[in-house]
DNA sequence: CTGCGGATCGCCT
DNA sequence: GGCGATCCGCAGA
């Protein structure tokens, strides 16, 4: 039992989700994320995505291959990038907003490693297709909440988009900030 | 029906 | 810093 880890922390509730992806992708920072509550991860880096957003994927409106990211807040947007990568989002707001945060990196608590970039944090995590459009909740995957934060946070552009760079919507631990790619 | 391009990564120079 | 890998939904014809 890992459960040391979660000494100051607190199981999020149903309504965390229920928020801009602004504040989600915020309020994320600092979170501990485990899918089998034996390794658990810190969440060190996100971003937010919305509808009336030309970076986002569900800027064009619902479609087949977007159609998880209107799914009710605390469904998972999995998809795959460059035909090689999965990518991992958890929606956010009430179904049918088409809004998600990206989660972009972790640290393994176990072993102190930082797992930077949303590929890698898939391939750690074991993140894949099937997982897109179940909810955390089905899918059993946990997320505590710190009682009280003791670090900062940064805002930037998001990493890897050619529109909405005026948007600092890219939320980080600055703890790791010199780690973590420049924004 | 076809061609394009993407919320990336790792290896090469 | 540059590029290739490798998939697939969608825009355009």
């Amino acid at each position: 039992m890992k459960k040391v880890f979660l000494k100051g922390f607190v199981k999020i509730n149903d309504n965390f989700f229920i928020r801009t992806p602004c504040e989600v992708a915020r309020d994320l920072i600092g979170c501990i994320i485990s899918l089998d509550e034996k390794r658990f991860f810190e969440i060190l880096e996100t971003e937010a995505y919305s509808e009336n957003d030309p970076a986002s994927h569900s800027y064009k409106g619902l479609k087949n291959r977007n159609k998880s990211m209107f799914l009710k807040g605390g469904s998972l947007y999995v998809y795959l990038i460059y035909g090689v990568h999965y990518c991992l989002n958890i929606v956010t707001g009430k179904e049918g907003r088409g809004e998600a945060v990206l989660i972009r990196s972790l640290r393994d608590l176990d072993s102190n490693e930082l797992i930077v970039g949303p590929g890698k944090v898939c391939k750690y995590l074991g993140i894949n297709r099937k997982h897109d459009g179940k909810s955390l909740e089905e899918l059993k995957i946990r997320i505590y909440k710190p009682t009280d934060r003791h670090f900062y946070i940064t805002s930037t552009p998001r990493i890897g988009i050619s529109k909405g760079r005026e948007l600092p919507w890219r939320f980080l631990n600055s703890f790791y900030k010199n780690k973590l790619p420049k924004g």
